[in-house]
DNA sequence: ATTCTATAATCGGTTTTAACGATTGATAAT
DNA sequence: ATTATCAATCGTTAAAACCGATTATAGAAT
């Protein structure tokens, strides 16, 4: 048994599919069969199922690989404790984050990177649920998201702040200046759709249906700087986080009738030794979270 | 990183000495070596020192060990679960045991090898800081010894029983009957040391000084059943833990004098996996010790 | 029913690398 | 100064990881 077999097997495991995870591996589907073969060998036991041409995880698989993960992760962990020991600092970030916490994470990233400017970072914008599997395959250090309250206990959550939603507007719309808005009331107005796919836009729909009002969204997109410069136009009005919104040219009018808030969450792997780089990140985060997002 | 490099380096550590680890390991030290070296350039640290021909352990060797060691761990835990599942039962226990503690060890493994008799036991009996130094380094399941009370935390620690020391006698000696016997008494009768090098005769040892006797030992001998042969022939009297000796044809004085009782206990690693033939031998542990060792 | 497609297993050959034996170099002990 | 002991290094060999091509199989499409 080898590191290296592990690896392919739950990356087999995630794909259900041999083919597909050995262009992940950057082997051949050949080399993936072999060592899967030798590992069961070893094992003693199946792994996957082989019905006609397509496999699944056996029982005995699933079991198997939450040792497989562990023990990846503990040499990764040892790995990276050395590195920061070392204090080089050469190590790398990977953060997923969900569309309206984009703020956030970007003021976040801009300290971060001037204080440990050798760190990479990589970023990567998405639907809630996909991050959280990513950070399953261990392929993330951690995700910033809204309201994903898996209760695995694998993971560690840390709530950041909560916000609520709201209209936003330009600031020359006749909404400018007012205190708050029914949903009856944004029903006939045209809304554009900055957060398709995303857990925000699942709230906001909700929201609508429970009224029976069937609002109508003139246009989707899923990205929220060129939303709200849509937005800014004057043509259409967006819902959003409240926080995900800071521009002169901009209001946000709390939405009367939505009193759930969305909660800005951290989620990361509960490690035995947390990289450096991640805790002060997440004490940036906390800080800027603070202030409101 | 592959398991087969972090095994060599935990070899290596263990040993401080690549020639011997190497012929441990089955391999040339010059393999050993070359994996070694390997292992630093990927992780980009120095896990040894080297001064002169002598090998130390660096600091962030000492720190990466424990990964290492956490990695293999749980893949060695992940094979034996998948065994266990398999229901083989093909494994192996390997249980040290201190020598006070042999006749428990026996009526255990007795018992455990009728209900299991496919698995394979392993014996070892020793000293116990040699014994809790194989199980350091994974080469035990778990040890049986008295009074051992590491608290590392890695390690769970179960007490069986209590058992105060006593002085052993043949029926037929002018003592059988007594019903306690002091230090002083003793120092001037024909004593046997029949634990020699364990925690036990450190006990010994220590309450006679306390109270400056100088007791003589007539013979050393480190195996308890010839020890009590000898004892049977009424030339000595040796002093051990008193749940070591049943037998009819001697007997077991009290000593007034050390209060101290000895604890027996079972050592093990803390697994979130436990091997179920573990499970089921600590079981039978509990219970015969109970009833009194 | 037949063909097509997607997939895993298998086979033979190639490349990589783990492992070896022998040698060198360095240092501690004699 | 000599010897013994150890780790590093070098060149070679054996093992095994990997590849490309082929085969086998089942499900989908025709």
């Amino acid at each position: 048994m080898e590191l290296r077999q592990l690896k392919y097997f739950l990356k087999a495991k995630e794909l259900n599919n041999f083919t597909e995870a050995a262009k992940e591996l950057y082997i051949t589907q050949s080399t993936l069969s072999q060592q899967i073969k030798q590992l069961e060998i070893e094992l003693d036991t199946l792994l996957f199922n082989r019905v006609g041409k397509r496999v699944t995880l056996t029982e005995a698989g699933a079991l198997f690989a939450q040792y497989a993960q562990q023990s990846i992760k503990k040499s990764e962990e040892g790995k990276s404790m050395l590195s920061d020991l070392n204090n080089l600092q050469t190590g790398t970030l990977t953060i997923g984050v969900t569309l309206g916490l984009q703020r956030l994470f970007s003021k976040a990233v801009l300290e971060f990177a001037l204080r440990y400017p050798r760190i990479r970072i990589e970023a990567v914008f998405g639907a809630s649920h996909r991050l959280v599997k990513d950070l399953e395959n261990m392929e993330m250090d951690m995700v910033l998201v809204f309201n994903e309250s898996l209760d695995n206990p694998n993971y560690i959550y840390h709530s950041l702040f909560d916000s609520p939603l709201a209209m936003v507007s330009s600031v020359h719309s006749p909404y400018s200046g007012r205190k708050s808005i029914t949903l009856k009331e944004m029903e006939k107005l045209p809304l554009l759709v900055a957060t398709k796919g995303f857990s925000t836009d699942h709230v906001i729909s909700q929201a609508f249906e429970k009224q029976g009002l069937k609002p109508t969204f003139h246009m989707e997109i899923n990205d929220i700087p060129t939303a709200l410069e849509l937005v800014k136009s004057g043509n259409w009005h967006s819902i959003l986080v409240q926080t995900s919104v800071l521009d002169k040219d901009l209001v946000t009018i709390p939405i009367a009738d939505i009193k759930q808030k969305r909660t800005a969450m951290l989620i990361r792997m509960q490690d035995t030794y947390q990289k450096k780089a991640m805790k002060a990140f997440q004490e940036l985060l906390e800080e800027y979270g603070d202030e409101g997002g």
